[in-house]
DNA sequence: CATGAATGAGCTTTCATTCAT
DNA sequence: AATGAATGAAAGCTCATTCAT
């Protein structure tokens, strides 16, 4: 009885998401991961079809979420206030998401290869354009890219400093808002 | 004699970055670069101790410039024209670079592990430091690694919109300017 | 009560048979013939004992009804009566045979390294000894085994041309007889 | 010195060759190879793309022979001489390849799935079509089916009897010859 | 200045098989 | 009668690296 029935799927994602965080994707093999759990690399592949596949299972629930971001922005016209709740949404987003998770967000571009990277890039383009003309001047855009990305890079760019990850957070929001306006 | 003499290295520079800002540090192998350049693998084992050597090798005129700017500042007390100059000399840089150190640029967390990745990291940080106070509140630091952040964003980031890469660059530059204040 | 009970072990040999039509035996994995019967791999384990049992079962009905062939042709004096109805009575096996089993009798050596293979191809050699003197020359003892594979060759390596199964497999049994002589 | 220079590839296509004709092309792993070799695994691959190009490297003099047969043939009308020096040639051939070689187009089938697989069964269907009408009875064309099969089956497929290789190959060009009419 | 040949370690993936439930 | 979970062994393949020539 109970909560047994296997935990395993569960316990090799937030393992995989550990090394992935630490080392990047590429770098991380199967190996590690089934190390590190005492279990075989064969069992990985019993709950999961390829290395690919773990990535996106870490991801989708994510990439679902920033779709219903983005679809509750689209319902709506583009105001300075819709815009700056976007901005927070997308922040709350990022502050509930396992510490890994976010640091593999920072850098995306290393799964540059994988169907995945190309579709977290694409909703983060999407965001950018729905926050700017598409038209706009390039510095209007540049601002929309960068508050996003302050969001994370708030986080792990800081130099360690006395701040709290609250403080950093914040920071990164608030900066985030100053950019969209 | 003279300038002739093995044009070689440099012509496996050019081709490791070509590559690596295609596909990553840890994705490109030397196969890869020794089949572009139709030479053997041992071919680069001459001009070049590891594959590591090859990537420090690309690195090692930028982070000798950044260290000029670096020590340039140390030299001169930290004024609101000194942080905006230092970001100036620090665009000049980034635009003087070829494209694909650009790019590479853009994720040296992709050489997390490697001793360079690290330097790199490590001056980006110095010049974060010497933008603001080690004290000062978090969002003053973000502003600063965003504002060096944006210098390079700005080339790739962007939305693929109908601007020239001058105008990208301007705009990087400029919303740099804004964040150091 | 009755006949109904368990249909899957016969499940499980058509589709193994189909399978192992397809893509031969090595090249048919246990995963295929699960997810192709929508059970699970350990489902096989409790209706045959490994991969080669059920290649076994499989043939072992064709073996004992080869050897029922052979026994019968062994209380008979060699005539070329006898030689005849031996061929036929093979030729009305291989006709009763499902598709699939005739195109795996197609290449027996494909099984080389299982005990069944070993079996089967006996049994083969078995008839032609018995077709002929084992001093027969070379040649007559070549025609004897061709006897017996065109009778399985004819439904299979002949071109795709507008003949019917039943006119490919009377043109195996004539050819059968007529190299029988 | 002299004909030094690595005579490896041409070493592990002959051992290859033994254990395709061995075990079958499936069932025989590069860590086969590379053992009987006493190279590494690695090695194999410094020679040759993949496991299927070894076997490609295999087949495709035989490749070439068979079409220098097949293209002879085209220049002429099909009179019964001509036919018969088709299966002539094409029994010269099997005649002067390796005994291992022989061995494995005994079994083009298990290799199936490969190109090669294909191309070989091809160039086969093509002798037989070049050898009967298109619309011939199916009779007919069994006959030239089982021609060319003759010629390799004699050497393999005859009971050990006391007869020596080159009786079997006899016996089989001569039912050959007596197929084809 | 560069190549041809090879290696050892490691990779992702698949397989037949087991066993408690 | 069947499943969920896992395993050990092996497969094909790639990589950075070495070294005699």
């Amino acid at each position: 009885m109970g909560e047994r029935r296997s935990d395993t799927r569960e316990r090799i994602q937030a393992t995989a998401l550990e090394l992935f965080a630490e080392h990047g994707y590429e770098k991380t093999s199967l190996r590690q991961i089934a190390e590190r759990l005492h279990v075989t690399k064969a069992a990985l592949y019993y709950h999961f079809n390829s290395k690919e596949d773990i990535v996106v299972s870490l991801f989708d629930g994510l990439i679902a979420d920033i779709d219903a971001i983005i679809a509750w922005f689209r319902e709506r016209p583009r105001t300075p206030e819709t815009r700056r709740e976007l901005v927070q949404r997308y922040a709350r987003l990022a502050h509930d998401s396992p510490p890994g998770m976010r640091r593999l967000l920072q850098d995306v571009r290393s799964m540059r290869e994988l169907t995945v990277g190309g579709e977290l890039s694409e909703r983060m383009r999407t965001m950018v354009r729905l926050l700017t003309d598409r038209d706009a001047p390039a510095l209007a855009q540049l601002k929309c890219v960068m508050a996003l990305a302050s969001i994370n890079a708030a986080m792990f760019a800081l130099p360690e400093t006395d701040t709290t990850p609250e403080e950093r957070h914040a920071a990164g929001l608030t900066l985030a808002l100053e950019l969209v306006g």
